[in-house]
RNA sequence: CGCGGGGUGGAGCAGCCUGGUAGCUCGUCAGGCUCAUAACCUGAAGGUCGUAGGUUCAAAUCCUACCCCCGCAACCA
């Protein structure tokens, strides 16, 4: 069967073009409270996956990540160790930003919450929603453990309904404070997630968290205390109409995700097309935290800062990664370190387990052991032994050169390559790289079977099979040429050390996904085992 | 009657939205191949898709009820 690799081409480029834009993305910014663990690195990984997937496709991409570095557990862990807030900060954040290098974090601007910058463009928001209404201060009563030093809430009371002895002493307290109006804008929330859920732009990713957030936002009452009182609480930004004042950590996070924005201006009216080039953001957040900071806080502070309906960002809620069936926690003392394993087995390694072994928006279980196995299984044995077997045969029988030889074997393998291309490109267009990496996978498992069927060592021995010999092997490399285009977002160094050995020095981008560019000729590189197989005996935990 | 998620061959998971041959990785068994990283390919065994009803020509998939597991204080993606 020929192929017709131009209707091919032509379906590529409608998808091209229907992408031409820009591409803003965000992860959630990281509490400086501890070291990052691997819910982070996945959180992260699966954002840059994405980020490279747009500027794959030439779109202009703007990631941005980065983190939380005020509020009271930051002050109260610096205290213990008897050092300065901001010295604190600097420690934990360093481990961040170090991580993200080592495992190829291709952020384009770092949002710190520390940064001047961010700190003025909060103080205009709170300047700005104060002069149109939104905020107004006033004095509210609780209970207050002074121990803690927090109010205390229903949930905090016990089975009797009293607040247990780890709270100490707890006294009633009444308390002036700013309050962002929160509830006013339910309404218009709840009509908001209908309406995009009905015309196929989801408020939240994946849709099964939908619903969760709906009753949330149903059972929404009273507004949002957006101030601490300085007296408690030091580290954070101060209000900028009352120094008395600092701004409750989470409105003081989530307006990273417009402060560090290109071009973002909070002043009214001011003038924000360059800004409305990127935005809305995609913003990349755990589970946790979509009630009710990002579901419920952030879209409704959009509201009020005048941002229209289609303009209130989607989220893309991921999963988590438990550990043997229960969830990861300091207390429980199983927390996975990414930095060790990133030494242990590589950053690529670990890049494609967290992406190839959970379904976006669903918990998995982390495993060592697993950790190993995908990476025989899927790139040392599939990938990485097609590769060092088609480019030895090609060396043995060809010193290494390609020819394009009879047509319709190539025809099939463009055939192959068109269908996983096009599985792969529906796969990453929904957020899945997991199904992504199956599809390259996939045609890396058809060249093997090409390979089996056509016995390339038998063509070898029949000058009359010289042409079918020729297409097989220009089939393997046109294959593997494709399967690096398809795999650069997860695997970008790997994906070049393939090209390096394909003796293919052009850039990567999706265009290229398309069959037939290697020319009649082409010289091969030397073939160097890309992916060893590990051979370690994991050591769980 | 709190909210949400899950229950698919021995293990771990897709599939469910948009009903129509139950798929993947590992493991087991039997073959094949020798270009290759003890890799690659083929075949087999093994599942009444939690249970019971319902809708339908047709249900893992839609509806109802029930059972079981997990998360929803803190650390925390």
């Amino acid at each position: 069967m020929v192929v017709n690799s131009k209707v091919f081409a032509e379906t590529l480029d409608i998808r091209l073009k229907t992408l031409d834009k820009n591409f803003y993305i965000t992860t959630a910014i990281d509490y400086t409270n501890g070291a990052p663990h691997i819910g982070h690195a996945y959180e992260k990984v699966l954002a840059d996956v994405l980020a490279r997937y747009h500027r794959l496709k030439g779109e202009e991409v703007f990631y941005l990540t980065g983190v939380d570095q005020h509020g009271q557990k930051v002050q109260q862990s610096a205290e213990k160790q008897g050092i300065a807030p901001k010295q604190f900060v600097d420690g934990i954040t360093a481990k961040f930003v170090a991580l993200w290098q080592k495992l190829d974090i291709g952020y384009d601007a770092w949002a710190a919450t520390t940064d001047p910058l961010h700190k003025a463009c909060v103080q205009k928001i709170l300047t700005r929603l104060n002069a149109e209404g939104q905020i107004y201060k006033d004095k509210r009563g609780g209970y207050y453990s002074v121990r803690q030093e927090q109010f205390l809430t229903d949930k905090e009371r016990n089975e009797t309904g009293e607040f247990g002895p780890e709270w100490g002493e707890v006294e009633f307290r009444e308390e002036e404070n700013y309050y962002f109006k929160l509830a006013e804008h339910k309404p218009w929330l709840l009509d908001l997630i209908a309406k995009r859920s009905a015309t196929g732009s989801a408020l939240v990713l994946p849709e099964f968290r939908v619903a969760e957030l709906r009753n949330a936002v149903e059972k929404l009452e009273g507004d949002l205390c957006i101030s601490r009182p300085k007296a408690r609480l030091a580290w954070g930004i101060e209000f900028p109409f009352d120094p008395d004042f600092v701004t409750y950590v989470w409105f003081d996070a989530l307006v990273n995700y417009i402060s560090f924005a290109p071009g973002y201006d909070p002043a009214p009216g001011a003038d924000l097309t360059g800004f409305k080039r990127w935005w809305p953001a995609l913003h990349v957040i755990g589970k946790d935290i979509m009630i009710p900071a990002h579901g419920v806080y952030w879209p409704i502070m959009l509201k009020a800062l005048g941002f229209s309906d289609e303009a209130i960002p989607p989220l893309l809620v991921h999963g988590w990664w438990n550990i043997g069936g229960a969830k990861m926690s300091k207390s429980q003392g199983n927390i996975i370190d990414p930095d060790a394993l990133a030494d242990k087995y590589g950053a690529e390694t670990l890049r494609h387990y967290l992406m190839s072994d959970i379904v976006t928006g669903r918990d998995a279980d982390f495993s060592e052991e697993r950790l190993a196995q995908r990476y025989n299984t899927d790139l040392a044995n599939n990938l990485g032994n097609l590769l060092n077997r088609a480019l030895n045969m090609a060396s043995k029988y060809r010193a290494g050169v390609l020819f394009l030889g009879e047509a319709e074997t190539r025809g099939r393998g463009a055939a192959a390559a068109r269908q996983h291309v096009q599985a792969y490109l529906d796969a990453m267009d929904h957020l899945a790289p997991d199904a992504a990496l199956a599809a390259a996978g996939a045609l890396a498992t058809w060249c093997n079977g090409l390979v089996e069927e056509t016995a390339p060592w038998k063509l070898a021995k029949d000058p009359a099979h010289a042409a079918k010999l020729d297409a097989v092997l220009y089939s393997l490399a046109e294959s593997l040429r494709i399967i690096a285009i398809l795999i650069s977002p997860v695997l970008p160094n790997a994906a070049a050390g393939i090209f390096a050995q394909l003796n293919w020095d052009k850039p990567f981008q999706l265009a290229d996904a398309t069959w037939g560019l290697l020319p009649d000729g082409h010289q091969l590189g030397q073939p160097t085992p890309l992916f060893p197989r590990l051979e370690i005996k994991a050591t769980d935990g």
